[in-house]
DNA sequence: ATCCAGGACTCAA
DNA sequence: TTGAGTCATGGA
């Protein structure tokens, strides 16, 4: 049987305190809680809800790094009782910090760059900090979509309080993000009054339903083969366009390569590091990141957290 | 009022 | 493929 708490080995580079300044760059976040050296997040057991057993059960989770050797995480509310679902948390947080990434590469590549070489010295260790559920990450890319990112925040947890779970510890609550069933049935009017568009919600609903009808998945994505074939079947539901789309391969399925080109943060990041009077064009952009070809998605995360 | 924000869509060259 | 116009919504 599982204990109550266990350890991940993560390769170097590895900082958890620089994952950790990432992930606090916004005190709206409510998906998770950073303190002082630690995260505290709601996760949902990797077990398919259909097992007649009710609701899928939740856990939740404090992950520490004392000594950057290894993620301790534990169990602060319901543990796996089994190891397969273990396996699933596990799982879950390797994805989360990318701590499958070889980061060596990377960091060789732009040591001297003019323009990553600082912000990779400034950043070392740094993982890009992932969104490892597809509904998740999608909704939260629909969401961003051309709205400010405190905003952005505002509607992800309303979102989440609307329809997701939650468990109290300690006085706090923890929510976890809705599952795509919880929404596949929602009405579109229902959703606006959140404050998302028609447009917004009309998308959000109607990836609920392909994931729960099972067309859409994760694994389904990846089992295509290469990620612009991804790309291709997200572009294709409406209300995703290349810059979701791209967005999902950076973060959900974890391509390097990813490259959310039309992103306005990455524009102001660019145009702030080279000191430009304007936004870079999507021309100037894609002859920037030619150097960094096969790391772009690195290269822009590295970009937006540059921005703070 | 006006502009901006981690866009998408349509339609035309 | 690229570009202009349109839509949409809150915040500064």
């Amino acid at each position: 049987m599982p204990g109550s708490s266990f350890d991940l080995a993560v390769s170097q580079p590895f900082s958890f305190a620089r994952c950790l300044e990432y992930m606090t760059r916004s005190p709206l976040e409510s998906l998770y809680e950073v303190r002082s050296g630690s995260v505290i997040r709601l996760l949902r057991a990797a077990r398919e809800p259909d097992s007649d057993c009710g609701a899928p059960r939740s856990y939740l989770v404090d992950i520490t790094c004392p000594d950057d050797q290894a993620l301790h995480v534990r169990f602060l509310q319901g543990k796996p009782d089994s190891d397969e679902e273990l396996e699933g948390v596990k799982r879950y947080i390797r994805e989360w910090f990318d701590l499958d990434r070889d980061l060596e590469p990377w960091q060789q590549l732009v040591a001297d760059d003019p323009v990553l070489g600082k912000l990779a010295a400034e950043f070392y260790g740094l993982r890009l900090i992932g969104i490892p559920d597809l509904y998740e990450a999608l909704c939260w890319a629909i969401a961003g979509q051309q709205v400010n990112l405190p905003f952005a925040y505002k509607l992800k947890a309303r979102l989440a309080e609307t329809y997701g779970k939650s468990v109290i510890w300690e006085g706090r609550r923890y929510w976890r993000f809705p599952d795509p069933s919880a929404l596949a049935g929602a009405d579109i009017a229902a959703l606006q009054s959140l404050q998302l568009t028609r447009a917004k919600s009309a998308a959000i609903i109607e990836t609920a339903s392909r994931m729960t009808s099972g067309e859409l998945s994760r694994a389904g994505l990846l089992g295509l083969g290469d990620f612009a074939s991804a790309e291709q079947a997200l572009v294709h539901i409406r209300g995703i366009g290349p810059w979701t789309a791209n967005y999902v391969r950076m973060r959900c399925l974890r391509d390097p390569s990813a490259f959310p080109i039309g992103d306005v943060g990455l524009q102001n990041a660019v145009r702030s590091q080279l000191s430009m009077d304007r936004k870079p064009t999507p021309a100037e952009l894609r002859e920037l990141f030619a150097p960094w070809a096969g790391w772009e998605a690195y290269a822009t995360f590295y970009l937006w957290h540059s921005l703070y």
